[in-house]
DNA sequence: AGTTAATAGTTTAGCGCTAAACTTTCTGTG
DNA sequence: CACAGAAAGTTTAGCGCTAAACTATTAACT
């Protein structure tokens, strides 16, 4: 059994899973630093630049765009709201979302920030590299429908 | 203000870091599928792996090996001891972990599902694209520390 | 119009993870 | 030897996320 074990620790496709595992922990770690200064977190700076990109946008396409569960845009916005940065506005059965004067602030003032340090961390891959991981990212989005 | 969130939305490395970030979560999800049938989860499933590995093994080399807080490792093996997968063994300040019969078994029924469905995965790239996706992660990896 | 369906949002229980404060045990140095 | 500090584990508060059950509104069909 341990044989077959320290086996499998060698295997290139299983090291290479590993790593992607565990450089993404790490990646996301820290692209989230600079935002904790802000009392924001990054996965609400994203919900911000979407209500940004899209004014009066609802949650349920703010779940779909964002690859989560419409309760987890829920909880967000009820913290978000209590911070001031959103509001909801009922309209039937949908929230139109709309940024506050405060929320839009965050965004101008902290977009440019977030925006270089992804660029930052992405900057050690060469242009041809970039383009590798881009189409490795293709292949991997489009497979996993 | 929006023509410039628009700009952003356009540009090609902000869009890779955003498809990462997505393509990151479904194939984490993709990946526990398999094991909740066996109620155990993937995280569970590699601790289990390390203890595997290296029978006697504490719990602050786990947290290491695996880049999580030794926090995490404690909250699992509590879960995992009440199922009777592991057994914790104090020997002064420290734990030395131990495969019971029940997490032998699983991990040799488990593993060969485990890793099958990681190279199933990972069998939608080339050779040369694996190379390729090896050499950025390793990129990634050693900036991050 | 009235009943059935789907859709938008909320709630709750629970897993995964961290940070920080807290025991307990082990060094190491004067 | 004693006492300071490092190291291993535990606890707790709290964020991020999901699934599933719930409410409320809208659509759709006969």
């Amino acid at each position: 059994m341990v044989s077959l074990i320290q086996e499998r620790s060698r295997d290139p496709v299983l090291l290479t899973w590993y790593r992607f595992v565990r450089v993404l922990r790490k990646l996301v770690s820290q692209m989230d630093e600079p935002i904790k200064d802000l009392n924001v977190s990054r996965y609400q700076f994203d919900l911000l630049m979407q209500v940004a990109f899209e004014e009066g946008i609802n949650q349920q396409t703010c779940a779909q765009r964002m690859n989560v569960t419409k309760g987890n845009i829920t909880q967000h916005l009820d913290r978000m709201e209590k911070q001031g940065l959103v509001q909801r506005q009922k309209q039937g059965r949908t929230n139109c979302l709309y940024l506050t004067e405060k929320g839009t602030e965050l965004v101008d003032d902290f977009m440019p920030i977030h925006d270089q340090r992804v660029k930052e961390i992405l900057s050690i891959l060469t242009q041809e590299e970039l383009r590798q991981f881009q189409s490795i990212l293709r292949k991997f989005d489009r497979k996993l429908d």
